[in-house]
RNA sequence: GGAGAGGUGACCGAGUGGCCGAAGGUGAUCGCCUGCUAAGCGAUUAAGGGGUGUAAAGCCUCUUCGAGGGUUCAAAUCCCUCCCUCUCCGCCA
């Protein structure tokens, strides 16, 4: 969420920040107008408020000195004080969640470094490492649908019998392939990450402070009865762990990994690049995610993508990385860096981790500050996160690029000890 | 799931309608004292909003005693709902 004081002192920002995503700005001008009005009939309240306490203080101060007329008349005039202060204070709080109806809704402001763009197509390929066209054989460019079934280590179809379309099955290698990927994030950042496993059943609020709520509500599977969502990753259980804390900034940047199933709907992209693991409802992800002062944030976003993207290339997978453009940065996203990692398989570059910096966006929503070393008060932290690892694209990638001529998958050597001394994936 | 007890400041803990933003203690910080250490003495020690101020400080004011609502001139204190913790019983991987 916006600071709602930026909305008086600091509106043209704001809203050239909004117009650089293509934004309508009328609502923020509405904002700011609701903020103003807000604002003053506060103070009214807060002055009828004021002189009802020292009434009340006074009745009770006549009534121990057994003056009760005088008590009486005090208790009157601050009954009457009392329903005028009621009265404006039903107007200012119908001002106040209209406004916080409005920034709900609206997205944080592209850092100024981020590329200026409308939409996907304009988004800037900062790098593309281990990527050659012509180098491709033949025997791998196979997509991994076809080797899964081949070998018997993705059963698509048993997947959909119990769950519906979009929910994958692994077996064999293939499901050890799944945990390794995942045991090999989390080895690969455990140098400076803690890991966390959080519950994957979240309250409303806690989907509310990452911004994944009121927005994006058809995207969450959402359990009526218990009133709990199931997370879409792990960032949402991670970002409000320190909800509503005080953070020392001693301990800043803290920094957080976890391994979590996710759970998306998918609601509005039915047919499109569904086939395989392009697109499910429920995958494994290892998320690492830290807290850091808006001094730190910078370097810690720039260290989280190089973790991102070392795991890749330990892996040998091709990749490049997006900077994505004001236009089709994530709603409560400053500045995103997406790695797409190469699948020769299905020839398509697949999105493969989002790597974001937020500024003091969730925090705000999430409370979360910290204690400056120097200085009094508090500040909003800044949050950062993105996939160390989402494992279906990566799997698919890894068995399309190391598909052998035989139609065995050669496992690269760092995943070697996850496998029980298997070499390779051969069914 | 059933029965009961609770949730107060960094922590412990008092507080059943007004003199309570909250006794007392612990811890922490600063100062004094002290051969060293320990002890002792004194002071300070919540967050946030609005206003005032060039700024810092300060000053005025509001909110917050698990959360939300209600009663009252006045709520930590009374009522309702919810959340959480603990104990016992039941069930269970």
């Amino acid at each position: 969420m916006l600071d709602p004081r930026r909305l008086r002192t600091d509106l043209a920002a704001v809203k050239a920040g909004l117009a650089r995503r293509g934004l309508d700005l009328a609502e923020i001008d509405r904002a700011a107008d609701l903020e103003a009005r807000e604002r003053a009939l506060k103070a009214e309240v807060e002055g009828l408020r004021a002189r009802v306490r020292v009434l009340s203080k006074e009745v009770g101060q006549a009534r121990r000195t057994g003056d009760t007329a005088a008590a009486d008349a005090l208790a009157a005039e601050s009954r009457a004080l009392g329903e005028q202060e009621r009265v404006i204070d039903g107007e200012a709080a119908a001002l106040a969640s209209a406004l916080r109806d409005i920034l709900l809704v609206t997205p944080n402001l592209p850092a100024d470094d981020a590329p200026d763009g409308a939409s996907e197509h304009d988004n800037v390929v900062v790098r593309t490492e281990g990527y050659d066209a012509g180098a491709y054989a033949a025997h791998q460019r196979v997509p991994h649908w076809e080797v899964g079934a081949t070998l018997g280590i993705l059963d698509m179809e048993r997947g959909a019998k119990l769950s519906g379309s979009m929910f994958p099955m692994f077996r064999k290698q293939g499901a050890t392939l799944v945990r390794a990927l995942c045991q090999l994030a989390l080895d690969r950042n455990a140098d400076a990450f803690e890991e966390i496993r959080p519950p994957s059943l979240v309250r409303t609020d806690t989907m509310v402070s990452t911004g994944h709520l009121p927005k994006f509500v058809d995207e969450g599977y959402h359990l009526e009865r218990d009133d709990l969502w199931a997370i879409p990753t792990a960032e949402v259980p991670l970002t409000s762990l320190a909800r509503d804390e005080i953070l020392a900034e001693a301990d800043l940047p803290m920094r957080l990994m976890a391994y979590t199933p996710c759970f998306r709907r998918e609601a509005g992209a039915a047919g499109r690049d569904t086939r395989g693991l392009l697109r499910v409802h429920e995958f494994d992800k290892v998320e690492i995610l830290a807290y850091a002062t808006p001094e730190q944030a910078a370097e810690v976003h720039a260290d989280l993508v190089a973790r991102a993207e070392g795991s890749l290339r330990a892996l040998g997978l091709a990749y490049r990385v997006l900077d994505l453009c004001a236009g089709d940065l994530g709603g409560s996203s400053r500045r995103t860096f997406d790695l797409e990692v190469y699948a020769p398989g299905c020839d398509m570059w697949l999105e493969a981790s989002s790597v974001s910096w937020f500024g003091d966006y969730q925090a705000r929503r999430a409370n979360i500050r910290y204690r400056p070393a120097e200085g009094s008060g508090t500040h909003m932290v800044n949050t950062l996160n993105g996939s160390a690892l989402a494992v279906p694209r990566v799997w698919a990638a890894v068995v399309e690029t190391h598909r052998q001529p035989d139609g065995s998958v050669a496992l690269p050597e760092v995943l070697w000890p996850y496998f029980r001394g298997a070499r390779s994936i051969t069914g």
